[in-house]
DNA sequence: AAAACGGGGTG
DNA sequence: CACCCAGTTTT
C-alpha cells in the first residue's frame, strides 16, 4: 500500500482526466479544424474576453474578409475596425492589423513560432502567446484564462484574490506543474478552458457529474461557490455626452475619435462631454464658430435620449439634430467631414451611434 | 499595482 | 443588477 498522501496524485491525475473528457464533450468550433497559427491567432484575439458565442460569427467573417495573413496585412484599416464594430476593445483591431502587416512585411509571412517570440507581438500577451504556441506549435506552455483560474481555484482550493500579482503567479506555477503530465499540450489546454466554459461554470457548476469531483477541495468542503475569489472592482464611471448633429441635405457631419478614450479611431458627431446631464441645446458649452453655425440652423425637434452600459462606464447621451440650410457653405469646425448615409454605413462606429443612426434615419 | 479598454449573455 | 467572458496595454 502507498504510505504517502493521495494529495499528490491530482497533480499527476488532472491533464490526462482532463483530455479523456475533453475528448467526449469538445464542441464543434471552427477554429479547431486548422493548425494553420493565423487563424489559430486570429480566433485567439477575437475571443479576449469574448465569449465562443459572440466572437464566432465574426471569426467567420474574418476569414471570409481576410484568408491569408497577407490579406489582413494589406487590409484598409477603417474597413477591419469596420469589420470589428460591436465587438468592443478596439485596440485589438488595430494590434491585430499592426501585427499582420509586421509578420508579413518583417518574417516574410511566417507567423512566430514560440512562445517567447509570439510574445514580443503587438496583441499577444501570456495568455494568447500560450495558446497559438500550444494549439498551432505543440509547444508545452500552459494557458491560464478565466476559465482556469475558476477550475484550478476550486478543484485545488486556491484562496488568494486572483486579481494580485502573487496569485498569478500561483496560478502560474500550477499550471505549469499540471501541464507536464498532460499527453498532449494543445489538448490539455483546450481541454480545461472547454471545462470552465461548459462544465465548471461560474454561477452553477455541474459538480455532480464531475470527472475530478472526488479530487476538488472546493466540492469536498461545499465552496463551488466561493471559489474562486476575485476582488470587487471599482465602481462605473458615469459620462454625459452631448451630441450636436448636423445634418444638411442627406448629409451628416461626422469626426474621428483620436483621443485617447473608449473608442479610438471610430466615428461619431461633433461631441460635448459634460458633469450633468444636459437635455437643452443653449446649456450646452460650444465654441463661438460651433455656436455661430448652430444658429444658422435650425434645431430638429427634442433631443433624442440614449444609455450605453459599457463593464467600466455608464454613458448618457444626447442627440441634438440640427438642420442647416443648403445656402449654408461655411466650413466645419475642424475635424468633422460631411458624409452621406451610405458613407457612413461603411465607417466604424460605436454601437451607441450606430444605434441613434438606426432610430433616426432607418 | 491599478486603471483603462466594449459589449453582450446569464442567473 | 452583478458577474464575467479563450486578456492586453498603459499609467
Amino acid at each position: 500500500m502507498d504510505w504517502q498522501s493521495d494529495s499528490n496524485d491530482i497533480e499527476i491525475t488532472f491533464a490526462p482526466t482532463l483530455e479523456q473528457w475533453y475528448s467526449v464533450h469538445k464542441r464543434d468550433l471552427p477554429w479547431r479544424h486548422t493548425l494553420d497559427p493565423y487563424y489559430i491567432w486570429l480566433s485567439e484575439i477575437i475571443l479576449q474576453q469574448t465569449r465562443v458565442a459572440q466572437g464566432k460569427p465574426y471569426y467567420e467573417r474574418f476569414v471570409d474578409a481576410y484568408p491569408t495573413i497577407s490579406d489582413m496585412a494589406n487590409a484598409d484599416e477603417r474597413k477591419l475596425l469596420r469589420l470589428w464594430q460591436g465587438l468592443g476593445y478596439y485596440s485589438r483591431a488595430r494590434n491585430l492589423h499592426q501585427t499582420a502587416r509586421y509578420v508579413t512585411e518583417k518574417l516574410d509571412g511566417k507567423f512566430p513560432n514560440t512562445y517567447h517570440d509570439l510574445l514580443k507581438m503587438k496583441g499577444i500577451g501570456a495568455y494568447t502567446a500560450a495558446a497559438v504556441a500550444s494549439f498551432a506549435f505543440g509547444e508545452r506552455v500552459p494557458v491560464v484564462d478565466g476559465n482556469v483560474y475558476r477550475v484550478l481555484a476550486r478543484v485545488f482550493g486556491i484562496t488568494e484574490d486572483i486579481t494580485t500579482t502573487t496569485a498569478k503567479k500561483t496560478f502560474a506555477a500550477l499550471a505549469t506543474r499540471l501541464m507536464q503530465a498532460a499527453v498532449d499540450p494543445a489538448t490539455y489546454n483546450q481541454a480545461i478552458m472547454e471545462f470552465g466554459a461548459i462544465h465548471c461554470t461560474p454561477v452553477a457548476p455541474d459538480c455532480l457529474l464531475c470527472p475530478v469531483q472526488q479530487q476538488c477541495v472546493a466540492y469536498l468542503t461545499g465552496r463551488q461557490h466561493q471559489l474562486p475569489v476575485k476582488s470587487k472592482k471599482a465602481p462605473v464611471r458615469e459620462r454625459f455626452f452631448s451630441y450636436v448633429v448636423f445634418q444638411q441635405g442627406g448629409r451628416l457631419a461626422l469626426q474621428e475619435r483620436v483621443a485617447r478614450d473608449i473608442w479610438q479611431n471610430l466615428y461619431d458627431f461633433y461631441l460635448v462631454e459634460t458633469d450633468e446631464p444636459k437635455t437643452a441645446l443653449r446649456d450646452i458649452p460650444l465654441s463661438e464658430s460651433v455656436s455661430s453655425l448652430v444658429n444658422r440652423g435650425t434645431l430638429v425637434e427634442a433631443p433624442v435620449e440614449a444609455m450605453q452600459l459599457l463593464s467600466h462606464q455608464r454613458i448618457r447621451a444626447y442627440f441634438f439634430l440640427v438642420d442647416l440650410p443648403e445656402t449654408e457653405t461655411g466650413s466645419l469646425p475642424i475635424g468633422l467631414q460631411w458624409y452621406s448615409l451610405a458613407e457612413i454605413s461603411i465607417l466604424p462606429k460605436p454601437v451607441l451611434i450606430t444605434n441613434y443612426l438606426a432610430k433616426q434615419f432607418a
